[in-house]
DNA sequence: CGCCCAACCGGGGTAAAGTCCACTTCCAGC
DNA sequence: GCTGGAAGTGGACTTTACCCCGGTTGGGCG
């Protein structure tokens, strides 16, 4: 009991990502975006991202642990200014106009924005482990929307869950992003959707 | 032009799946089956089916095409029963009652059964195509009582996909299946489920 | 009953995800 | 600066989904 701690922690974190390798994370993304674009996502490959990278497989594990965690760091980055426009944009999607409306805004912004990131989005969920809900931060701000429009049905969470999924569940989930003559066309479906979005919040909210 | 046409197809089909590949695919179902109850899903690989079942890979692949059809083949027949009480059980659930009524009996019924069949159901999600919505009986279904209790929003269908992704997203995309202690019972979160579907389809209905 | 050919079978081959570990590099504390 | 050890790196290795194609077989038809 004679030792000290060694206290001087800088962070509550373990530890920061060390220069080198926060460079090399950045380098990798710049890489897998171009690539992305240039032959599609699903002819990216981990080798090939190292090789392009000029960097090893290894490292691209590392960093990104699964195939799918490169499109999640991707669409992670778009994610990013999509949250600011939300949490301190202008009204009705930002903050300043009635929670239903706010809502309704919301869910043709998230829409827009998957519509445009189909591809990112899909490639980044991964089979295997689920979509972690507790980092949603659209499952949080619908949450705390719906809680203030309908305290009572929003207790519980499930019921934000499911409009989530209403939400982004056609487009992760069921909808062909098929470039197929005779195929819907995506414009107008993303019209629909934001269409049947609105009935849907303003009915449960007492529209 | 002498040639007089083989007329006679017995079908409008190509041709009937031959007697072997039959005997071949029930058998593979039967083994698969097994497989899945006694190792896991994520355990079960083409090449162990194969061995197992005595047959060789090419046969797997040929009969059920990606690794998440032999999950999609399992879940079908599980799928026919509850599609078989769907339509002609007694009601609320299959026809006779009020279409909101049903459409709340549908939403707990679908929850429980996919409650049961998490791993199934999951394991045949396939990244890389989506979950085809044409030949999906519970849009069908739902879109036909949305239209009997709601048919100005049910007209574009999208309200009804959206349903059923509220419905079926949470589990097939965001719950874990996390056997961990300190998770959230399965039951118990099937039960809040169940309770918001109701919420979502009475308002959505005029409640 | 035997012919014929499309459907079917088998299993080796390929590509790509993910694991492992010996080696290298950063950087905090002296 | 120097140094100890944690963090990071590379690439060979393993595993597995999926492709391919030469050989086999079921079953409609003459």
């Amino acid at each position: 009991m004679l030792s000290v701690e060694p206290v001087a922690l800088p962070l509550g974190r373990p530890r920061e990502e060390r220069a080198d390798a926060a460079r090399n994370r950045a380098h990798l993304i710049d890489v897998a975006r171009q690539m992305v674009e240039e032959l599609g996502a699903d002819k990216v490959t981990m080798d090939g991202l190292a090789e392009r990278a000029g960097l090893g497989k290894g490292t691209v594990f590392r960093r990104f642990g699964t195939r799918a965690g490169i499109f999640h760091a991707l669409l992670d980055e778009e994610e990013k200014h999509f949250q600011q426009r939300v949490m301190s944009g202008p009204p009705p999607l930002g903050p300043g106009a009635p929670a239903v409306e706010r809502l309704v805004a919301f869910g043709r912004a998230r829409l827009d924005f998957l519509l445009e990131h189909t591809v990112l989005a899909r490639a980044s969920l991964d089979t295997g482990q689920p979509v972690p809900v507790n980092d949603s931060p659209s499952l949080f701000h619908v949450q705390m929307l719906l809680g203030e429009a309908r305290p009572d049905a929003a207790a519980s969470g499930t019921l934000a869950l499911q409009l989530v999924a209403a939400l982004e569940g056609p487009i992760l989930l069921y909808l062909q992003a098929s470039d197929d003559p005779g195929a819907p066309d995506p414009g107008a479906v993303g019209h629909d959707l934001i269409a049947s979005w609105q009935v849907l919040v303003e009915s449960v909210c007492q529209g």
